[in-house]
DNA sequence: GTCCAGGGCCTAC
DNA sequence: GTAGGCCATGGA
């Protein structure tokens, strides 16, 4: 089918989240929360131009000069507060990301969800784009495409639809990655202004369409 | 000028 | 346990 062809090619990358660090895309999960990823590339500018794109570096930083190069990621108070109060607590508890990391897949999930700043999607992106794990991503694209276009209920838990697609999928990181990277690209262009739908031709634009269980 | 983005936390019923 | 408020910049 063309319309696959052109789906796959236009949205089928892996490695779809930009950073090329594990510690760049912890900052930027975090950073990423509620804003445009635009944003959060000025963001992640001023970080890597003051040396401060990691871990290690955050800990030992004062939250106010942490407060000026996160700002234009919005929220800027918050997300700088809690990249300090993250990154020590890592820096402290497990001596580096991938100390943290070499946790089991559940207990590292329990673990980053008992952290302050970082809910199911922030917890899942890291786990699955830093840490390689197999988990699946849910966002705000991936619940209203799966709501309009395969009827799951519109305010279903995270936890739930999450479990749709790890139930039905081979638990494979490349492929969780690819899916993911799909909806929010598919979300982008086609969601907010042109309701998805089963005659929406974005509909069969998705080439995992017959992979994901219908009716729920 | 208005709306809202690749959320999550806190507070009040 | 859950609905509502709050956080904040920048682009459409």
């Amino acid at each position: 089918m063309k319309l696959y062809g052109s789906m796959g090619s236009r949205f089928g990358f892996l490695n779809w989240w930009p950073g090329d660090t594990k510690d760049e895309i912890f900052i930027g999960a975090i950073l990423t929360q509620q804003t445009t990823w635009t944003n959060v590339e000025k963001a992640i500018s001023n970080l890597k131009k003051s040396k401060a794109l990691s871990v290690r570096a955050l800990s030992r930083m004062e939250t106010s000069i942490i407060e000026k190069l996160v700002r234009p990621s919005g929220y800027y108070r918050q997300k700088a507060k809690r990249l300090k109060l993250l990154s020590s607590t890592i820096m402290s508890e497990y001596g580096s990301l991938e100390g943290l990391f070499g946790l089991g897949q559940e207990a590292l999930r329990k673990t980053l969800l008992g952290m302050k700043g970082i809910g199911p999607e922030t917890a899942d992106s890291i786990m699955l784009y830093a840490a390689g794990k197999p988990t699946f991503v849910i966002d705000a694209y991936t619940k209203r495409i799966m709501y309009r276009v395969f009827g799951t209920p519109a305010n279903i838990d995270y936890d739930s639809l999450k479990e749709v697609f790890e139930s039905a999928l081979p638990k494979n990181p490349a492929l969780y990655k690819d899916f993911h990277a799909q909806f929010v690209e598919l979300g982008k262009s086609h969601c907010k202004t042109k309701p998805l739908c089963n005659h929406c031709p974005a509909f069969g634009l998705c080439k995992y369409a017959g992979q994901v269980p219908t009716g729920h």
